[in-house]
DNA sequence: TTTGAATATTGCAATATTACGATTTATAAA
DNA sequence: TTTATAAATCGTAATATTGCAATATTCAAA
């Protein structure tokens, strides 16, 4: 008790939730803010930006990664990050569904 | 240590982060999946239709309710939940920060 | 090869989440 | 009022996440 049943869940739902769930932290957004604003690959200036310790910030890389919503590639002595585009356009395709189609608002009844 | 340094992190990035998050569970994307198919309010058929106790769907139904995703009226006897526009529309705001406005793709380049 | 810089991993403690049975609260109907 | 039904809350156990110091790894350059 206390691990989630995701077993009992679509297919489809555990891989939404992951994503969002990948998201929901404000030092990863922080992370895809930066790689946003940067327009290209960023090598690793994320420890001197964010507020947390260089182990912390590769963890949060690393979930980030393991939701293939970043991807990295060894320049050098560092390593560059940038958005996954696959990823994220299965995600677009996501709000898609979640927003768009479902003309939300009629739904607001109560 | 152990707590989310949110107090770190900017307004939007906290704000932002708190609505994945609330979506980062599988329960939840069932549960916002199920509204929008409905396409009106529920009455709480949930708990017959996922696969957890009517304690756990509660907890669940409160943690979206608590980010401000769906909004819930006494409706007789049961209660009746639906999605919180204004929620959606910052979301889909948001969304659009991320990726139409940022295009995203020009930035995979590893 | 050795040294230095950039990342990743390990180990640990604190906190948060998930889940559910039991109980409580609130309303509808008898 | 009593009873039944729907939903929320409480208490508790299991598991997951967050954060960091310390250590390990990896690669470039000396």
């Amino acid at each position: 008790m206390g691990a989630s049943k995701s077993a009992a869940f679509t297919e489809e739902q555990n891989e939404i939730s992951i994503l969002f769930k990948a998201l929901g932290h404000p030092a990863r957004i922080a992370i895809i803010q930066y790689i946003l604003s940067s327009k290209s690959c960023i090598c690793g200036d994320l420890v001197d930006i964010l507020p947390l310790s260089q182990a912390t910030v590769s963890q949060h890389l690393k979930e980030l990664k393991s939701a293939n919503i970043i991807q990295g590639s060894i320049e050098g002595n560092s390593i560059c990050y940038c958005l996954n585009p696959t990823t994220l356009e299965k995600f677009k395709a996501i709000i898609g569904d979640f927003i768009e189609l479902n003309n939300f608002g009629k739904n607001a009844c109560c």
